[in-house]
DNA sequence: ATCTGATATCTGTGATCACACTTGCATCAG
DNA sequence: CTGATGCAAGTGTGATCACAGATATCAGAT
């Protein structure tokens, strides 16, 4: 990077922009981070006061977080003012994978379009790490829910789409709860083995450019993953 | 509505429902409403302490509420801390239109399919109230662009598609700032009028059932709308 | 033993204050 | 007149306090 006006460059080149995170934003990934990733169950109700000393500030911070995290439905404010995890519905579960189908579908179709080379290495690399993972004779589920979320996002942000790209973020903010729930509580191993599959035939199609086929696979992905938690009928009705 | 308990009807049933409304969902609403009809110019800069003053409240709502609506996109915060209506640019605005499209198609299909008669005698009377406000010598502006959205989401209600429709306020909410403020600076009559035709054909569809016409005349709707801002070349490239 | 009642604790909400940072404007040197 | 410099006003952020409503706990009466 060349020196931004006249001056002769120097050492200040080297100098690393410090970032001035706000505690209220660090608070909010931190909470997201939780609920994406199945660690706090849907219907358990959060605190103010509880997460503010949990994280060693005061409630002001919690309070920006919750509002902006209530705002994308990833928590839900009671009449009684309390926030708790949204518990998820039969109908919304299938609602949410009807959305999930069409954006995400939509993004990926796209991005069998638009990858770069760089887009599709780093794609790549994440489809060895999850295998890798998973292949493991004791997978972390933290770690394989991780790796998972990393490559399906990798593939949508190939389509360059920002807006579709924040919105599909919302809606496994909302949907990671549960699905991730339950896969941490059981025993993952069965949905996994088929997701390394359709992960598979995903990275094949988006290399030789097939958009259709790179949709089907991701709809062979999230559907069966549905299926997987619609049968355990863990999900009420209404 | 029966009594809950054994206990015996009275008066009580006719006691309306306390509305204990939070400051901070009050001053949410009012700027969603200001931003999604125009009256906030993109780009504008929004100073939390100007806002609580306008609203005779402390900043402690206002901050909540800026939080929420940032959180949709409603608002973008720089990095120097401060809040302004984001602008528009022609790639943002163009994917909104494809993601519209997608959505709001969908939900206008499903429409069609679980209308109910309420739901149907609800979108004709917005209709005609649009028509109406339309016809007149000299429509108001704020007036038209508030049934024009009530008419649309009262057919994405009767899709029975919640979480779409939370989803679909979001989008409006981010491309209302440039439509609204476009057509209410300009004259919004050229764009409107083919409006009111797109509708009728929409309320048509709807009473046939016919899933795939309300689609077409909704996408015809969505589609010319954005058409005529884009023709005006207002909008930044990047 | 069961229900009712009051009380103490905990909840979110809103106001106020303190602070660090930014921005704008006036001042002064060239 | 043009430029940089310094001060003052304004900005968002975070902490603390005050308070009303909800919840849980426990005593007493039937």
């Amino acid at each position: 990077m060349p020196p931004v006006n006249g001056a002769p460059a120097s050492g200040l080149a080297s100098l690393e922009r410090i970032d001035r995170e706000t505690v209220s934003g660090r608070v909010y990934r931190d909470l997201r981070e939780l609920l994406i990733s199945g660690e706090i169950s849907p219907g358990e109700k959060l605190a103010l006061r509880s997460v503010a000393a949990a994280l060693g500030t005061s409630l002001m911070p919690v309070r920006d977080a919750v509002a902006r995290l209530a705002a994308e439905q990833a928590v839900e404010v009671m009449p009684n003012r309390t926030v708790r995890v949204p518990v998820m519905t039969r109908g919304r579960f299938e609602e949410l994978r009807t959305i999930r189908l069409m954006l995400e579908g939509h993004c990926t179709e796209m991005a069998a379009a638009h990858a770069t080379p760089q887009d599709l290495t780093r794609i790549r690399e994440l489809h060895a790490d999850f295998t890798a993972e998973h292949d493991m004779d004791d997978p972390d589920a933290g770690r394989l829910i991780r790796l998972n979320k990393e490559f399906h996002f990798a593939v949508y942000k190939a389509s360059r789409m920002p807006v579709a790209l924040q919105m599909i973020e919302g809606l496994w903010l909302q949907i990671g709860p549960v699905l991730n729930f339950d896969l941490r509580t059981k025993s993952e191993r069965l949905s996994r083995r088929v997701a390394v599959g359709h992960h598979t035939e995903l990275l094949a199609a988006l290399e030789r450019r097939d958009g259709p086929a790179a949709r089907k696979a991701l709809s062979d992905d999230i559907v069966s993953a549905g299926d997987f938690i619609l049968g355990r009928n863990v999900l009420p009705v209404t």
